[in-house]
DNA sequence: TTTAGCACTCATCAACTTCGAGTGCCAAAT
DNA sequence: ATTTGGCACTCGAAGTTGATGAGTGCTAAA
């Protein structure tokens, strides 16, 4: 966007006192807050201009301006000045993520907290997707008659689990025979290749009539599918009840309400890692989304920053933080990339 | 209470008037809404009793009587007629109760939700007090080098797992070792009972050196004892703003606060059904608290209405809905009811 | 191109009014 | 001894008004 370094500094300043005050800012204050040389009567000019350009508005007529969505994005993507995080604060969230940690789910819920207790507004992390994932291990265990559990070990150490019904009168070794069938016969095929017709044919030579083995079979495979599943850790909801963006009960109630729903949030975070319009600055990686360009309800006033921790060498997720558009972006966006880069390590050292 | 008649009249008109329509009620309105055979002159006389006793009170001089806890109390404890769920009320919730089920943690997701989305209030249900249950299976199944899942099994069929750490060099055919002793020495001991003690000499014959069983058999000690570890599950805190009792942002704010510490809840109730004030009435079964009853922050304008599913003859657990005192309560109570007894009737035929 | 100046706009706030539902109390009626 | 109609009084809610002031756009001079 080809602003001169006036209007840059404009939309600048108005985009950080805004944040800080939350009031719309007028040309006067602007003269007060910040070192311009010019009067506020060109400062009202170059205002006028960039509302033209459609990167501030006004409430109304007699009101300062605020920034607009476009404004935001604009100085997102190449305005702000980078922060960096005070010792204190660091230390702060490393030592929420390494506060008794004993598996990986462990650490993406305590760096979900770090996250909301840090920034003052939602987080968010997700699982790893499991696509490419593959099968090392499948267990079978008996309960009690009737009911056993099965065990799906992948790739990267992920172990998802279920308890499933079976015929009553399976004994425990038929259970193990048909799990080991499974396991020797699907050892290292990604997940996506596992259907019931690849299950079904890895016991072929196991000795257990058919009609019972479908019901096992059938249950093992709605097992290892669940394991696809991503499970969504929120934390910090209540805190926007907090922020003056949401003082009208209207938007808090539609935020909420829209947040409540797991699987809508998670798969709208998907969708942006799919899109993937991922900024790259130092060793600082994220994906951001301002507002209306968030296609979600009740959102429209909010942010989305969003990056991606890695698991071994081929499993990903995401973590990220829902905030009002009017956030410190810069800050936030530390905040989220110090989460990640201290995330990944502890699952490193994990998993030595 | 000693209450006339007529007064017990005059103080269930103003609950059920002041639950259906959050207006203070007034003398005139009482008469119009009512078929009292008296002038609103003798009304006032009443009401001024009613207050007298504490039964109601007016927010302000020139307003009408609203009801106060103890009122709510009174009504609760006295007044109330029982409300009988229509047909397609029923037919709703045992629809979503049974939504694709697999186990009783299922079943209680299914609850909390159907509660939740029946009242249109917040509802919460827990995992059964596994204090009195017994170990019936200790498994452990190595995942990988120096990382091990280890499944408990406990009487009623319920299963916990947690993936632990164990040392590097440890062989499968160890850690079975390990665990069957476990499980041949444990079997049937209460969870109570398991201590470090107790499980550290369950595995005395086995010949793996001291220091290395230490770690495994700690790991496994913190596992069976977070198999005790009550799960919350919570729904539907978005719905409370939506209620005129919270459009208070403040009030709003606190209720979501305390609610999101899922423990706070949790041990909450827990409280309630130890000191279990139990109200029967038919085959209802439940516990209540009103208003400052409850002493949780925030809670003040909330009532608890909570009740207890059991899994076999020897778990039991509790559900329950968390509203605004100034609730329909005779048909809250029975949404509860309804739900506990569906519940248990599907818990019953999961383990059939 | 910048700036001072000026007329104009409009949300906010406080002061004031009106309105009406509600109250308590008293004296008359049952 | 209760009950009732009547009446003066209270006070929140809602509406009106006007002053204030931060903000604007525009114009004409620097």
């Amino acid at each position: 966007m080809g602003l001169d370094d006036r209007k840059k500094q404009v939309l600048q300043a108005i985009v950080d006192d805004y944040v800080s005050t939350y009031e719309p800012v007028g040309s006067k204050a602007l003269i007060e807050r910040h070192n311009f040389t010019v009067s506020s009567a060109t400062l009202r000019n170059e205002m006028a201009e960039l509302e033209r350009l459609g990167l501030i508005e006004k409430p109304h007529t007699s009101a300062g301006r605020i920034p607009s969505d476009k404004g935001y994005r604009e100085y997102v993507d190449s305005l702000m000045h980078p922060d960096i995080l005070t010792a204190s604060e660091q230390q702060e969230i490393s030592d929420r993520i390494t506060d008794s940690v004993h598996e990986v789910t462990d650490l993406l819920k305590n760096a979900t907290n770090a996250l909301s207790e840090s920034t003052g507004f939602v987080s968010l992390a997700m699982t790893p997707r499991l696509t490419g994932s593959f099968l090392t291990q499948l267990k079978m265990l008996m309960i009690e008659p009737g009911k056993a559990l099965v065990v799906v070990v992948l790739s990267a150490g992920v172990v998802k689990d279920k308890v499933v019904r079976i015929p009553n009168f399976l004994t425990n070794e038929q259970i193990m025979q048909i799990s080991s069938a499974v396991e020797k016969n699907l050892y290292g095929k990604p997940l996506d290749e596992i259907t019931l017709i690849t299950l079904a044919s890895s016991v072929k030579e196991a000795e257990i009539p058919e009609a019972l083995m479908n019901q096992v079979i059938y249950e093992a495979y709605v097992a290892i599918k669940q394991a696809d599943k991503l499970d969504v850790y929120l934390e910090g909801e209540h805190k926007m009840l907090s922020l003056p963006d949401f003082s009208e009960l209207g938007r808090a109630r539609d935020l909420l309400g829209t947040l409540s729903h797991d699987g809508m949030v998670a798969g709208y975070v998907n969708e942006i890692e799919k899109s993937s319009e991922v900024v790259r600055s130092g060793d600082d990686t994220y994906m951001i989304r301002i507002g209306q360009e968030i296609a979600l309800e009740g959102l429209e006033d909010c942010s989305f920053i969003t990056t991606t921790y890695n698991i071994g060498d081929t499993l990903s997720g995401n973590i990220g933080v829902i905030g009002p558009k009017r956030m410190d972006y810069s800050k936030v966006i530390s905040q989220v990339n110090f989460v990640r880069k201290k995330l990944n390590d502890e699952i490193k050292r994990l998993s030595e």
